[in-house]
DNA sequence: GCGCTTTGTGAATCCTAGTTCACTTCTTGG
DNA sequence: CCAAGAAGTGAACTAGGATTCACAAAGCGC
């Protein structure tokens, strides 16, 4: 026997990793997908595309990780703020607008993790997240429901999607590059604020308790179209 | 000259064009997008692959035909609906449903078309109509603050954001061909139709009026995370 | 049937990354 | 300093499809 990795090796190799993960998450989110390539981030880490697979076993378990680093942390702010001693309302609202602030610190690597298209694996990871993300709105949801403070005439669960699907659609638009509008530095916090409120708002809104009569609609004509 | 293009002719070309076009949708409404290569377009329409490229100058134009028939339609469904004479409330509810319910029909196709991940070219124009089913649920919203029947409090184009979001969200689970529940034929109606008025209901809920009160709600330490 | 033009064909080509691997360089214990 | 085992390297290899193109077939008017 004729070698042992030292504490030496076993901090660079560490280090080699962090700074591989750290390239990736920067063109994520500077460039979006279409940036994450291998070859580029093996240049940014200043090591050999080869190297990149002694450490990760495809892209996109590496990409995977990245993406998983980042939402976990939004999973686990909202894991404190659904698990605060609030009241649902304050703490389904505070929960939203926390995600859209935090998500339009960092626009463009919220948008790609997010929304914008990219590889199948990845993508199922990104539904993983959103899923967890909607569980952390069901418990409040669920809180809600029993103190008497929602609606509980719905399904949790369907509930917590829509909302996660309300406020993450209405993220999209000012995330996405395209729209240069929402001022970047110097933060028109202003803008965001109100947007994050608003959404916030909304989605309270809708699962506040109802008010007396249960129902005026009726099926329309309209309702029952041809198929596609 | 020795050539004119017969009816004959203009004839067979409108049928290749249309065959190559039902192929074409038909293969990603079974498949998704894994599928729609144009190798098997050009296969299940009994052309050769070349033949495809008299047709459609790219891959990508040609699934931009397919999907821009089939939301248009979706877009004229929500248009008359939106231009009813029937009560904000009840128009909002009935284009909800309406889209869900039509959603359900189709669910591999409305999976390819909504949600599943897919080229960039064909992914912009999937946000081009998200963008439109948008514009027609801010005609119902606007129509309801003008009217006094929504909350005017907040800006009509997030609020139709947010609740597209909303029901294109609570869809995706169910459209998922990875849940293979929600029973395929024999019709588990009851369900669909469950689905479809919890979230119309949900998304009318989000407009009402607000009552009394302003606010009880207050920012929370936890609203004011770190950065990522 | 005969030139001429448009269409149809599908094998060959191109392209874009991801992935591999034979070889070099570095580390370690002796 | 040496031999052995690890880690690093980057050019070459692959793979999956989109796209092209030289050639064949079909339609047209005479």
């Amino acid at each position: 026997m004729a070698y042992r990795r030292t504490d030496n090796v076993e901090a660079h190799l560490a280090d080699n990793r962090k700074r591989i993960l750290a390239a990736a998450r920067s063109l994520v989110s500077e460039g979006g997908w279409p940036e994450a390539q291998i070859s580029h981030v093996a240049a940014v880490a200043g090591v050999a595309t080869g190297t990149v697979y002694r450490y990760f076993p495809s892209k996109a378990e590496l990409f995977v990780e990245v993406l998983s680093t980042v939402s976990q942390r939004e999973v686990d702010v909202l894991d404190v703020i659904a698990g605060g001693a609030e009241s649902p309302q304050q703490r389904l609202h505070d929960a939203v607008t926390a995600f859209v602030r935090r998500a339009m610190r960092n626009r463009r690597l919220a948008y790609a993790l997010i929304a914008e298209p990219c590889d199948p694996e990845i993508d199922q990871a990104r539904l993983r997240y959103r899923h967890a993300i909607s569980e952390q709105i069901v418990r409040i949801v669920g809180d809600g429901q029993a103190s008497g403070a929602f609606r509980a005439d719905l399904d949790a669960r369907v509930v917590a999607t829509v909302i996660v699907g309300g406020f993450m659609e209405g993220l999209i638009g000012p995330l996405s590059p395209l729209n240069a509008d929402f001022g970047s530095p110097p933060h028109h916090s202003g803008a965001v604020r109100t947007l994050a409120e608003d959404i916030a708002d909304l989605c309270c809104a809708a699962v506040a308790p109802r008010r007396g009569k249960v129902s005026l609609l009726v099926p329309t004509v309209a309702t029952r179209g041809r198929s596609r």
